[in-house]
DNA sequence: TATTGTATTATGGTATACAATCATATAACC
DNA sequence: GGTTATATGATTGTATACCATAATACAATA
């Protein structure tokens, strides 16, 4: 069975565009966001502005007030905790699935990806560091066949970016993050699934707690 | 500070009906979509139905195919397996923080609950006991206080909602599942997170492996 | 200054048009 | 007859114009 790649479609795209602008902080919470503005800055047709605006509602990251438009999803330090928590449970178990299933080229790639995030923290690339590392629990998360966790962890993310963001730029994370990293492959390279998974939850907790701070 | 109902828009209707067709089974999973046949069946613009059909689409309950339209979402015996361990996470740490916060008011809300869940499922009536079992976890989970956790349930349960009534409808399903219920109320009823836990994830292990069976 | 009235803006929704693309049936060809 | 090419129709992708209504900003007034 062959993939073959489907062409994209403008509202893709445009979809595409408006919540990386909305996740790169663009846009503010609480923002409000004009259809017209929309499309005019992003040269398409209301159509599609508002196919994509229902899209990334649903996705929570934009809110709808019936009548009144739409603005960028505000996020309590409520839910910020709790997206935390289920982060811990869906990243923990993925962790262990993966140590379970990878093979050296996985092992390998883990260590690239780590190398290149640690390269940006010292650059101050954030924004870089930040994809970087979701490429990293991605290729965790696919490795340990957890897909609708995945999906599940790459939202729960889109809403806490900017928290993200600071956290990894904060004071002791940019070399801590990166041997916390270093410890997790290593673990799963030895297959050792209790103590990557102790890693994980660990490396996840400080994060958590640099977050709930910033909040 | 008096609450007033916002206008239910012609879009938030239309999303409910055609959710609800789907997760009904009125159109099955792999069941091609036709714009037009929406627009007619449900009297609304063509606008309207891809605003729809977006959002449910971000759902994962369709699958858009560019430029050949979008059909029902199917799923697979692994996706299936997932969404329960999944489910399993966090409804068991639901289950836990809602034993801490539950008043005798919640408790008694649920024994209600689960007795017209029992009831329904006397007599047949599958789709009812499935929204009551919706209703009885939604309080289980608010009372908690995991309102992330309970947004993400709801959209795991509505990809499998075929399944939840099949596994529902079962034959040992009828009354061993209200008896577990019942269990689980009175774990929470003595603040025993551990043992409501643990039958929460017993309850939920015996529904996927019915599931899995039917698959 | 607080309230009311009014003008402006934005949204919610419809209808329509048209190009691009896909699926299918048909015709032409070897 | 079977294969390839072509025409056709259906459906999606996108744009645009339009209207009614609700929200908002702003001016007028008491």
């Amino acid at each position: 069975m062959l993939k073959v790649d489907r062409p994209k479609t403008l509202k893709e795209n445009a979809l595409e565009s408006l919540r990386d602008a909305i996740t790169s902080d663009v846009f503010k919470p609480g923002e409000r966001l004009v259809e017209r503005n929309l499309c005019e800055s992003m040269g398409v047709s209301r159509t599609v502005v508002r196919e994509c605006i229902r899209h990334l509602e649903s996705e929570r990251l934009i809110v709808g007030i019936p009548n009144a438009g739409f603005v960028v999803a505000t996020i309590s330090g409520d839910e910020v905790k709790e997206i935390y928590d289920i982060r811990i449970m869906l990243e923990c178990s993925a962790v262990r699935s993966c140590a379970l299933n990878a093979d050296e080229a996985v092992v390998k790639e883990l260590h690239q990806l780590r190398e290149k995030i640690a390269n940006c923290l010292q650059n101050e690339d954030i924004m870089q560091a930040l994809k970087l590392t979701t490429a990293f629990y991605k290729l965790i998360f696919t490795t340990g066949g957890k897909h609708v966790a995945w999906d599940l962890v790459e939202r729960l993310n889109a809403r806490i970016s900017r928290l993200r963001a600071l956290t990894l730029s904060s004071a002791g994370r940019k070399t801590k993050g990166p041997d916390n990293l270093l410890n997790i492959i290593n673990a799963i390279e030895q297959k050792d699934t209790d103590r990557a998974e102790e890693i994980c939850k660990k490396h996840l907790t400080e994060a958590a707690e640099i977050a709930s701070k910033l909040t």
